[in-house]
DNA sequence: TGCATATATGAGCATATACTCATATTATGA
DNA sequence: TCATAATATGAGTATATGCTCATATATGCA
């Protein structure tokens, strides 16, 4: 199952995923969007964060292919784009509040 | 399942134990303690690294209770003692070797 | 085209982090 | 007690990161 030796592909992905997942901001915009999608505005307006990180924090997940969007007119609906990393955060969050 | 907001405690114990998966050296440290027991020099020996890089980052993971240690002499034999972050780690491993 | 709204982006800054080097601590055995 | 082996720790440094502020881009509409 798992490996002796990790390779630097593997380990950089992984890395970077768990990175994505290890700030506060980060994990706050995530859990809002797994429930539904939200615009960069309702995110900031919901989480007290200014537009332009909320925007920037997007950026960064959407390079991840952690979060995607739709365009409705000039708003941008965000929504999650990645089941499996939004399970590890699902359980992670589970263990945290059972402890 | 997931709660609607997550409290300060909730949100910095999650962001810290991914914080501890973040980093390659920790992740490479975790995937050699998660098969058996390593001392303090056969991690570095094993993983290429200094020892105090090691002690360093073992530390940090002592104290999220990520790992723990038997002593024998004047050697420390640390093995992991979180089942739960083991497994999100074996769940990323695998997630990211097979995409 | 011109203006308003929504979002993205770049620069700058303060903090966090992971490493190395040197040294301290701890336990063992002669 | 002294020397050695294993590990821990502190200081210093280079890089990464997350924020704010200002500004740019893009879409819709009059």
């Amino acid at each position: 199952m798992s490996k002796q030796h990790l390779d630097e592909e593997t380990l950089f992905v992984v890395s970077q995923t768990f990175k994505a997942l290890s700030d506060p901001t980060r994990i706050r915009i995530l859990n809002l969007l797994c429930e539904e999608e939200y615009s960069v505005n309702d995110i900031a307006d919901t989480l007290n964060l200014s537009q332009s990180s909320v925007s920037h924090q997007l950026r960064f997940l959407k390079n991840l292919r952690l979060v995607k969007f739709r365009r409705e007119g000039t708003t941008l609906y965000y929504s999650e784009d990645d089941h499996h990393v939004m399970n590890l955060l699902k359980q992670a969050i589970e263990h945290a509040t059972h402890t």
